[in-house]
DNA sequence: TATCCTCGAGTTCA
DNA sequence: CTCGAGGATA
């Protein structure tokens, strides 16, 4: 099985024989996997597996061609008929795309140099002429319209035959089913393309599934091959699905009352005429400079789409040297898919590693063998508690796989089945903190295992001060975790206070700490010490005191003291402080060696205006709930959230029913559909900056 | 008591 | 960004 195949020897290494063994187990895995991904819905590996082993394959048959066999998964298109549906054979085969997953510009430029090579153009000659278009993840459908209806739908299938669905294609709203009688149709006309799901409408599906207890789906893909397989149309109806069309199957000659086109693109426009839709972002590209820069700008339009896309196409635009070029077996030369990296991996899980962080919490942490997901190489993903680990099985040594969906952080989705070769123990915590050796523990009902050495413990000491010094908090620019470490292994550090006493001639004695960047941190900390008393009480980090507790506890006592020498009953009076929170304060003051390290700091000369500030004039969005999202153009996240705080707004972290408006940029996920859903007014910055001088948009 | 809504905390890589 | 859990609310 996967474990065992090694997919990165070199095809040409090894005896006859073993070439020979390993091209029958990579022919059986990707049949298995192909069975397992068309006939039962349910890949158990990521598609960037299956590529990597087919390429495999089809690298070993090419080195080995006496191994050839017509019965190999490269020989052609895997696909399967699905008991039910009526077969439908193509009448005129359902081609696939050579794709390449070449790195960036390179794959565009070899494109462009096999097609001038092909047609025998000099390096003088223009540019050839390309449309270039976006690469839809869904399921290539086959419209049979005879005089202007649609009167079949098929799946491409193995290409050559595929399935009848034309019960559940007739749920789609964007196919039309009579085409205007106005216009000049052929009498029969094809025409191809993608059904696939919209982002929101995969969200809403699944959150729809989830509430009746259905199953969920893994991805937009897999949900609409789902819903378009179905026997029930009424089925496919509840599940939104939508359609892109991008090519032609059977189309009338001309000679008999049909119509060709003489350029690609012309042919696109003529379809949307026609009323079907046509991706947006097609377009004629000239030479391989244009088709970079199409690559580039759906790369980085790919997020905001709505739907998703795992690649890019390029096909020459003109039909006659379309024609010139022709087929290699089953590909036509004129057209490549060039795609994105995965966004899904698998690699080898080769331990776990247990990371203390502020509060004492112990968070196993995947050290994985590194691997290229979505753009970035991965080495370490989160393996958040032990329960995590025990729901996805994973133990050392296994192929585990790796995503990295919409955001931006990897985590391990779970393993490939298989057999383990030799009996690995699962995951357990360690009894003693891996850092100070202390105790660990795991509260009733909590999931989380705590080390319970606290400032004891110096992973949790270094965490404390670089909260302290956090933006949000005191805000010490160039007080990093790497200075941090320097400075409390040395000893120079053992508390907050000592942050004060540090002086040029330490600083510059330690690594990578010059006089200049010394001389920054100390005038950091300097200015550090005007705050308020909101960003100082957040900066001692106490547990389950945030940033927007430490505001509401500033406002509600006005002075330090007030809070130090609260009663439990008295903290219980602050907005959004119950039990938990009212006791976690208490606990933290009541320590005379925390009240300590408050009165050294303030006598380090950390100050506050501690009047309880004046009423404020009436607010321009007092009263206004706005939601931040994606990547601002012009500000920082942070900049954004201080100017709508000072004029009133409450900048909440999720969207919901309450929330007045989502300020969304570039890259913005879950929360753009869910404010969508809920019908939240969407703004830009510009807009954004709009309400804040008018109070409105 | 159950359910929303928020907040706190932890997290990766270039 | 996502999870878990605290707090407010019905």
């Amino acid at each position: 099985m996967a474990e065992n195949i090694d997919l990165f020897a070199s095809p040409a290494s090894g005896t006859p024989q073993d070439a020979a063994a390993e091209v029958q187990a990579l022919r059986a895995q990707l049949v298995q996997w192909a069975h397992e991904y068309y006939v039962q819905d349910a890949p158990t590996v990521p598609d960037g597996e299956y590529d990597r082993v087919y390429q495999r394959l089809e690298a070993l048959e090419k080195a080995h061609p006496e191994l050839h066999s017509p019965e190999s998964p490269t020989q052609r298109v895997i696909g399967a008929i699905l008991e039910g549906l009526t077969p439908v054979r193509h009448a005129v085969p359902m081609l696939s795309i050579r794709t390449e997953t070449d790195n960036e510009a390179s794959g565009a430029q070899a494109f462009d140099a096999r097609i001038r090579k092909e047609l025998g153009l000099d390096p003088g000659d223009p540019p050839v002429e390309y449309v270039a278009e976006p690469k839809f993840d869904g399921l290539a459908m086959n419209l049979r319209y005879e005089a202007g209806r649609l009167v079949q739908a098929t799946t491409r299938g193995d290409g050559e035959v595929g399935e009848d669905v034309t019960h559940n294609i007739r749920t789609i709203r964007q196919i039309p089913l009579q085409l205007r009688a106005d216009a000049a149709v052929p009498p029969v006309l094809e025409v191809r393309g993608e059904v696939y799901m919209r982002r929101d409408d995969f969200d809403a599906l699944n959150r729809k599934q989830e509430a009746a207890g259905g199953k969920t789906f893994v991805n937009p893909r897999n949900a609409a091959a789902g819903a378009v397989r179905q026997l029930d149309s009424n089925i496919t109806a509840q599940r939104p699905l939508s359609f892109f069309a991008y090519g032609l199957g059977e189309v009338t000659p001309v000679a008999q009352g049909g119509m060709q086109w003489d350029s690609h693109y012309a042919m696109l426009m003529q379809l949307r005429a026609w009323g079907f839709p046509v991706a947006p972002q097609v377009c004629v590209a000239k030479g391989a400079d244009e088709l970079v820069a199409f690559h580039q700008r759906m790369g980085a339009e790919r997020a905001n789409l709505g739907y998703e896309i795992d690649g890019v196409v390029y096909k020459v635009n003109s039909r006659a040297l379309q024609l010139e070029l022709g087929f290699v077996s089953r590909e036509p030369r004129w057209a490549v898919a060039h795609k994105y990296p995965a966004q899904e991996m698998v690699t080898r899980l080769e331990g776990i590693e247990v990371q203390v962080g502020r509060t004492g919490k112990l968070t196993p942490v995947a050290r994985l063998a590194p691997v290229f997901v979505g753009g970035v190489t991965v080495t370490n993903a989160t393996l958040s508690n032990v329960f995590d680990i025990r729901k996805k099985g994973v133990r050392v040594g296994d192929d585990v796989i790796v995503r990295r969906a919409g955001d931006v952080i990897p985590e391990v989705a779970g393993r490939v089945p298989g057999v383990r070769p030799q009996y690995v123990p699962n995951f357990s915590m360690p009894r003693q903190c891996p850092v100070c050796g202390s105790d660990v523990v795991r509260e009733k009902g909590e999931a989380n295992h705590r080390c319970t050495g606290g400032l004891f413990c110096v992973a949790q000491r270094k965490e404390a001060i670089l909260h302290y010094a956090h933006r949000r908090a005191m805000d010490i620019e160039g007080l990093g975790d790497k200075l941090v470490d320097q400075l409390v292994d040395s000893g120079v550090i053992r508390s907050l206070p000592d942050l004060y006493k540090l002086g040029i001639a330490t600083l510059s004695g330690l690594e990578r700490m010059a006089e200049k960047s010394a001389q920054n941190v100390l005038a950091a900390l300097e200015s550090s010490k005007k705050t308020t008393l909101a960003r100082f009480v957040f900066g001692l980090g106490i547990r389950h005191v945030g940033e927007s507790t430490a505001k509401d506890l500033a406002k509600h006592f006005g002075v330090l003291d007030a809070i130090m020498d609260a009663s439990v009953e008295e903290l219980l009076q602050v907005n959004d402080v119950g039990p938990v929170v009212a006791n976690s304060l208490h606990t933290f003051f009541a320590q005379p060696h925390n009240r300590e390290v408050v009165e050294q700091l303030r006598a380090a000369g950390v100050h506050w205006d501690e009047a309880v500030p004046a009423e404020k004039p009436a607010q321009i969005l007092a009263g206004m709930t706005v939601v931040l999202t994606g990547t601002l153009p012009t500000m920082g996240r942070d900049e954004a959230k201080d100017l709508l705080e000072a004029a009133g707004a409450k900048v909440s972290g999720s969207v919901s029913k309450k929330t007045h408006y989502l300020v969304a940029g570039a890259d913005a996920g879950s929360k753009l559909s869910k404010a969508q859903e809920l019908g939240v007014t969407v703004l830009d910055e510009a807009a954004m900056l709009r309400l804040l001088q008018h109070g409105a948009p």
